[in-house]
DNA sequence: TCTTCCCCTCAACATGAGGTTGAGGGTGGG
DNA sequence: CCCACCCTCAACCTCATGTTGAGGGGAAGA
């Protein structure tokens, strides 16, 4: 009895439901009458579903739930391979001026405000080891007026920056001292506003930061439980090596969104 | 009369009709009814655009055009949406991921004002994913066996990958090819395997990764537009610096997040 | 002012993509 | 020979994305 190699329509869309839920024999069908498949048949007609087959319409449905693509595209990439780039003959006549800054390499804010502690010589460039966690908090402390000189950036704007909450300082005495990671943030978010980035534009980092912290915690929570000092630096541990991989993950995604605007 | 900054939709229109030939003033009114613009008024309800506005509204054409991005994507993407997912124990998905080596974070002791470094030059070494946005169509493909022999996974989970749109294969032939990033994002999902998460629990990456990744393209917008080489190869430049301003800053709030949870 | 565009809203209509449903009828294995 | 499964085909449906038109107000030059 030969090996029957492939699979009904029935058969395939039990296969994929679970994976699809949204995928119907119907569905199936109508991507056939658009092109898009084209399964052997039986002699009388049912459809045989080898192996490329499925595959194939997984990667049709995937295009559809992810990239949203429309069949025709769909279509059009599996047949013709990569894009072919329709042209399009259009003059730009018109050079609008806009008012996106169109960033050269910026010369670095000069510091200006020379009487800075410069105590705090760091180190800290573990490279994609995530940045210290475990590091004290406050390496250096820098009043407001310290940290808007030391980035390079007019007070007002530190001002923004904390009441997004992207920067924290903690009151202290009859001023407000900053620590390291506020410096780090204020020097970035400094590179982002030569681009014309405005500071609400970087709240996004930190919802996305607040989450993406609370999903590590739930990961490392059995360890943090046990009260025992050896797993709670293994916990720190573990956050760690979390927070590289995130780096490299979103790095990855990144790459691969930015990929697909047709750049 | 006093330098008018804003142009009437009227206006708006003749300006964008040569890049978009099929824009209406109906439509940019229906893609106002949609939430995806919200021009300001004039006392006497005229429609006011001023540049960002314009801005915006020719990103999203560009995104309908070129992406076919459907329109509720689309505002999701300019505001950061609700992506549900309901979540069994983890945290809400929708992060930003990368710890960042802090770009340039010391508080430099010194007078040397140079050129900051623009753009590490790493190579993809562990899985740690660097940069290179520009570096050409991947190098390598593998199938989807070499891939998950790769990436030391068994081949269920790289379909769990793809179900995700984690990795994406590209069909050719009777396999399908990954790519080398499909290869960087098998290692990392191998790595938070080991800590007990789950594909589905990644999905925030991706799904967080479009979001910074359309908002980088709006701020290189610009550039893109021109359609000369050198601005090109700028915007490719300012996305790289984005990218790892980026990722600082995810590092620093990441970081701070995690502090919170009294580490 | 008057005239002529341009702009406003709101509701009804249009169109195309992406399927679904049902009628009517074969297929096949237990 | 029965029942679950498969087939086709046409009609129908829903949703996204706009379009059109009626009814009316504002702006600006002659």
């Amino acid at each position: 009895m030969a090996e029957r190699a492939h699979m009904s329509i029935g058969e395939v869309l039990s296969l994929l439901q679970q994976e699809f839920p949204d995928v119907t024999i119907s569905k199936i069908r109508f991507l056939e009458s658009q092109g898009l498949l084209d399964p052997e048949r039986t002699p009388s007609g049912y459809r045989k579903f080898y192996e490329p087959d499925i595959e194939r319409l997984r990667w049709i449905l995937m295009q559809q739930r992810e990239n949203f693509l429309p069949l025709r595209v769909i279509k059009d990439r599996l047949e013709g391979g990569p894009d072919a780039e329709p042209l399009d003959l259009e003059g730009d006549p018109s050079a609008v001026a806009s008012t996106a800054p169109a960033p050269e390499p910026a010369p670095e804010p000069e510091p200006k405000a020379e009487a800075r502690p410069s105590r705090a010589d760091r180190k800290s460039q573990a490279p994609s080891g995530g940045g210290a966690l475990d590091s004290g908090p406050t390496a250096i402390s820098l009043t407001r007026v310290e940290l808007a000189a030391s980035a390079g950036l007019p007070d007002k704007i530190i001002t923004e920056l904390e009441r997004y909450g992207l920067i924290t300082g903690r009151p202290m005495g009859r001023d407000t001292l900053y620590d390291e990671d506020a410096l780090v943030v204020a020097r970035l978010a400094a590179g982002f506003f030569r681009y014309g980035v405005e500071a609400r534009h970087l709240r996004m980092y930190k919802v996305a930061a607040e989450r993406e912290a609370s999903f590590f915690e739930q990961v490392v929570l059995p360890l943090v439980k046990q009260r025992n000092p050896a797993a709670r630096r293994q916990a720190v541990d573990n956050l760690a090596e979390l927070a590289a991989l995130g780096e490299g993950l979103r790095g990855a995604m990144l790459r691969n969104a930015l990929r697909s605007y047709s750049l």
